[in-house]
DNA sequence: ATCTTTGTTAACCAAATGGTTAAACCGTAT
DNA sequence: ATACGGTTTAACCATTTGGTTAACAAAGAT
């Protein structure tokens, strides 16, 4: 591993665990085990050490939405992938989503800059499908948008306020990976239980 | 207002929009139009400060979902009215979701101090009610818990993640607040319709 | 009137923090 | 061997930041 990719493991691990404002240089050097200076020689900045972390967090995130979501599947089809792949991928990556929302939130100007990336999470074609879908009598009548945003709901925000959940729900770590587990299936049939004629 | 408000809710506003660590002292003190400080005399010191808004923030959103959840309805009912009263509170107040959340997720510590708070939200009742209804043929089998988990993301989500939302869907401010007006009932049905038998 | 308590401020301080510099290190081509 | 390029570090620097102090003002209490 090179002292470049040292650097970025460790920067990707202390950002996304206290964010932009949080996060030290210093830690990072720690975490790396190298001199601070390094990190000022290969990323010149905490700002673009930052953005080299972020951009490869959303970078991971926003491919796979458009993969699943532009295939040639049926509405529901495209549904029971994308619960099911997403979620196995936040498990292996479960700080990204927190991450990504937080540094949205925080610096709504960077939000910006990713509206004109090519690789941004475009859901105009599966809008339409939608509304295809329901002209043709498979789905009910409803705001293809708001289903958008039920499915990324019910995907996302256990992750996002894990925390919260398993203090809410009072389940360890264990018992809440088990309960990601089972949503892998359930939300789909949920979402198109909810939707289909 | 007593300067101890004014430095109240202006350590609101810079919390809420910057985070505990994004925060800064003199900002605090410059949006209240007062010396820095009057905050350490007032709060003794950030972490106090900041300790007060965020009990604050959680006392508002706590309670409500324990008078709900904890009345005579039933399952159907006590859903359509979180959601809509929820909802109705969260547009008035936007930032507080991502706040607590992210202040959780950073802190995983103080979660543990609410956890024995009184006010904490406490599905247990909620939990075995609708253990019953699903044992009286009311509701189809499912896991009380990952229910509660849906009712909750369908909920919050929005507003969590709203810079990403807004940036995804592409919409204005205008139409998201129209969106989370239709969600007041939307949701609801739309939970219903999954469940019940 | 003056003493005391409370509220408020300008100036100050020590520590933390992002960033720089100049020197040392090290493999390699000459 | 040595000169040279990129790599790495210890020491340093300027600024920011949370926090303190001492003086000042205002309002009751005696």
């Amino acid at each position: 591993m090179t002292t470049e990719e040292k650097i970025f493991n460790s920067a990707r691990i202390i950002f996304q665990k206290k964010g932009f404002a949080g996060a030290r240089m210093q830690e990072i050097a720690d975490e790396a085990g190298i001199n601070k200076a390094m990190l000022h020689y290969c990323f010149k900045n905490k700002q673009l050490l930052f953005e080299a972390v972020f951009m490869n967090a959303f970078g991971q995130l926003a491919p796979q939405i458009n993969d699943i979501f532009s295939s040639n599947d049926s509405v529901f089809d495209k549904i029971r992938k994308f619960t099911h792949s997403y979620i196995s991928f936040v498990i292996q990556n479960p700080y990204l989503p927190q991450f990504v929302i937080q540094e949205m939130n925080n610096n709504p100007a960077f939000v910006m800059s990713f509206l004109k990336n090519e690789n941004r999470p475009n859901p105009t074609l599966l809008v339409s499908q939608i509304e295809k879908e329901i002209a043709d009598g498979i789905i009910k009548p409803i705001n293809p948008k708001q289903l958008l945003m039920n499915i990324i709901s019910l995907t996302v925000f256990p992750f996002a306020a894990q925390m919260m959940v398993k203090g809410m729900l009072q389940i360890s770590d264990a018992a809440f990976n088990q309960m990601m587990e089972e949503r892998k299936t359930s939300i789909a049939e949920q979402i198109i239980n909810s939707i289909k004629r």
